[in-house]
DNA sequence: CGTTTATGTCAGCCATATTGACATATCTGG
DNA sequence: CCAGATATGTCAATATGGCTGACATAAACG
């Protein structure tokens, strides 16, 4: 008998092969580990993962809508409007009737959520870097394209774009 | 006045250069996508990601116990008890007092449980193998590579003993 | 025996999400 | 200009998954 993997096939759908258990729990303690810097910065303002995520988006697309963040965060606008008044209440987000549509609240960072929102992303980035440091001057593009490719192929084009739009310092654009 | 940087020093320890958005958020989309693949399945069920880590945690170190439990996912005994309850009422787990100390209640897998945790880790091992078969054959350890760089290097030892013991079908071993 | 350990459970609290209904202001098209 | 659509906000009720603190039980251990 040749050394053929055993029957594992057609599992529900899941196809045939061994599970990768180490990329997995790799994946779960990385994730971890690459959320908790911030949350613990966060935990000291009163803070959770919600409103990072609203500092986030908004330091990358000053002036979106509400409307945006809701399509971009996935969240209904009930769950969005108890974190977004916070954050204004405690100066660190403000909102600005839209120039044409007054109907608009048009979201910015002030200096303090600029400041926080970039302290939260370069704490990420260290992490990045270190992580990448270990390996040679490739790691980083190797990185980028497998966390690409990990991501819905049907959404992945949407994803690209949102980054490239931000880089550009442009609003999240058509839905 | 130099074209220095405005007083960018010692913030929280977060060093200078540039956030490397890309990378974080191709890792929030990555994770949100990858973790999504159970969440469907576990929803079905009536299920949540806590169920999933304690199946998942289970399937790998069968006889564990309940102590390693709360060690390894590090919530509460409170928290724990409402899932582990379910898990067990459902039928995917069951107790065992363990043979050389009674007070131990030893987790195991019923058929259930194992069919279930299997499907879950088959579909997110199909994201990986699809999202590395896009690249050549050494992404594979260039990926576990990075995931294992970005753990905190404090925890990053006992993450490997632990993916390791857990292939050996051994117990999550001493803390 | 008394203490420690492993586990479970009760009670209450918090954060973050949900759905549904409704309110307000504003824009837009006929 | 008005009717309806749109952008946003808010109230209320509910769910989930965490938390802390206090206490209970059973078994091991010295």
């Amino acid at each position: 008998m040749a050394p053929s993997r055993p029957n594992e096939f057609a599992r529900k759908g899941a196809g045939a092969g061994q599970p990768s258990y180490d990329l997995i729990e790799l994946l779960f303690f990385a994730y971890r580990d690459f959320i908790g810097d911030a949350d613990e910065v966060l935990a000291d303002l009163g803070f959770g993962r919600a409103h990072h995520r609203v500092l986030h988006f908004v330091n990358r697309h000053p002036g979106m809508r509400v409307a945006d963040l809701l399509d971009v965060l996935k969240i209904t606008k009930q769950s969005l409007g108890r974190v977004l008044r916070e954050l204004v209440e405690d100066g660190y987000v403000i909102q600005k009737a839209g120039p044409a549509d007054r109907r608009q609240r048009l979201l910015y960072l002030t200096a303090k959520g600029d400041t926080l929102a970039r302290d939260l992303a370069l704490l990420q980035t260290k992490r990045f870097t270190r992580a990448l440091n270990e390996s040679g001057p490739a790691a980083r593009e190797a990185a980028r394209k497998f966390l690409l490719a990990m991501i819905d192929p049907a959404t992945r084009e949407e994803v690209e774009r949102l980054i490239a739009r931000a880089d550009r310092g442009e609003l999240p654009g058509v839905k």
